[in-house]
DNA sequence: AATAGTCGCAACCGCCAGGGG
DNA sequence: CCCCCTGGCGGTTGCGACTAT
């Protein structure tokens, strides 16, 4: 299919906001005729907008039986629960609603739930506890790291196109981990969890009972204030200001880490030596392939 | 009182699916 | 089967209102 212009890309096509002349000529015209066939209702009904603007002014605005009054607590809770259950399907969840429309309950997710779910300590797009979230993020962080770290193994960073000898996957990824981390406040400390997914891995015993692997010693403590505050990823991403933070050279075989002479000491060090540690002592569950 | 920053909402944009020719 | 049109949807933007400094 090709690429078809836009509905409103005509000329004479007005935009912005709806004056009381137009939607009184809009009502006029549906009440009269109905809905349907929105592109001609424009013409027929005197007014300079495109159809879609017309469509929407009437679901969103004139369309009878709306409600403009707030939210009750009531429609709040079923927001949540229902965004929990099938995410951001604005017009299924307003469907639930009456008087709604998905532009209300999109607006007042974005302007006053998702805000008030994070206040909360709840992630607003998974809704699970952001503490959780945060350890997943440590999880894949080390994954990330150990994946970057075994690419060099086979095309040196030297080589990323555009990045100097920087990973351009891993800056992007560190980008994002830290605004992730720096939107959300800093949680209470880590408590006690279940081991990643990855660690979940089958393992049967000699019964041929499905049992889990040992927990394996996990990252404990990571120091999220400290970490941002040191700013790991500055080095990153500002390439020619330090060097790369002690990007290691790696066997072909991925038996072993070398530490680069003289990187500064970082956390991506720490985490590296303790993916080592665990790659080490849980190699038959790492294998050839990474976490996730 | 003036200015900057933030918020809330209406409207727009671009993509997609479904239906008809 | 292909192409085009239309309606619907979710994400994003623009702007007026409000608040803080």
């Amino acid at each position: 299919m090709g690429i078809r212009p836009p509905c409103c890309d005509k000329l004479n096509v007005k935009k912005g906001l709806w004056t009381a002349e137009e939607d009184a000529k809009l009502l006029a015209y549906v009440s009269t005729h109905g809905t349907g066939n929105w592109t001609n209702v424009p013409k027929k009904a005197g007014l300079k907008r495109c159809g879609k603007s017309c469509r929407l002014r009437w679901t969103n605005y004139l369309r009878p039986n709306l409600k403009h009054e707030g939210f009750t607590p009531q429609e709040e809770e079923l927001i949540v629960t229902l965004h929990a259950t099938i995410g951001s399907r604005w017009s299924i969840i307003a469907n639930q609603l009456p008087g709604r429309t998905d532009n209300d309950v999109k607006n007042y997710w974005n302007t006053k739930l998702s805000k008030k779910l994070a206040l909360n300590g709840i992630d607003p797009v998974t809704h699970r506890p952001i503490s959780e979230i945060k350890q997943s993020i440590t999880t894949l962080h080390i994954a990330a790291i150990t994946a970057a770290t075994a690419a060099t193994s086979t095309q040196p960073l030297s080589s990323a196109a555009g990045v100097g000898h920087h990973d351009s996957r891993l800056i992007t990824l560190n980008r994002d981990l830290k605004k992730i981390l720096l939107s959300h406040p800093i949680p209470p400390p880590l408590e006690p969890a279940a081991p990643p997914v990855h660690w979940n891995a089958v393992n049967r015993n000699a019964a041929g009972v499905r049992a889990l692997p040992p927990a394996p010693p996990r990252p404990q403590e990571l120091e999220w204030i400290q970490f941002l505050a040191e700013d790991a990823f500055s080095c990153l991403e500002e390439q020619d200001a330090c060097r790369a933070p002690s990007f290691v050279a790696v066997d072909a075989d991925f038996g072993g880490l070398e530490a680069a002479a003289d990187g500064p000491s970082s956390f991506i060090e720490e985490i590296l030596d303790r993916d080592r540690e665990i790659m080490s002592e849980f190699a038959g569950f790492v294998g050839g392939h990474y976490y996730f």
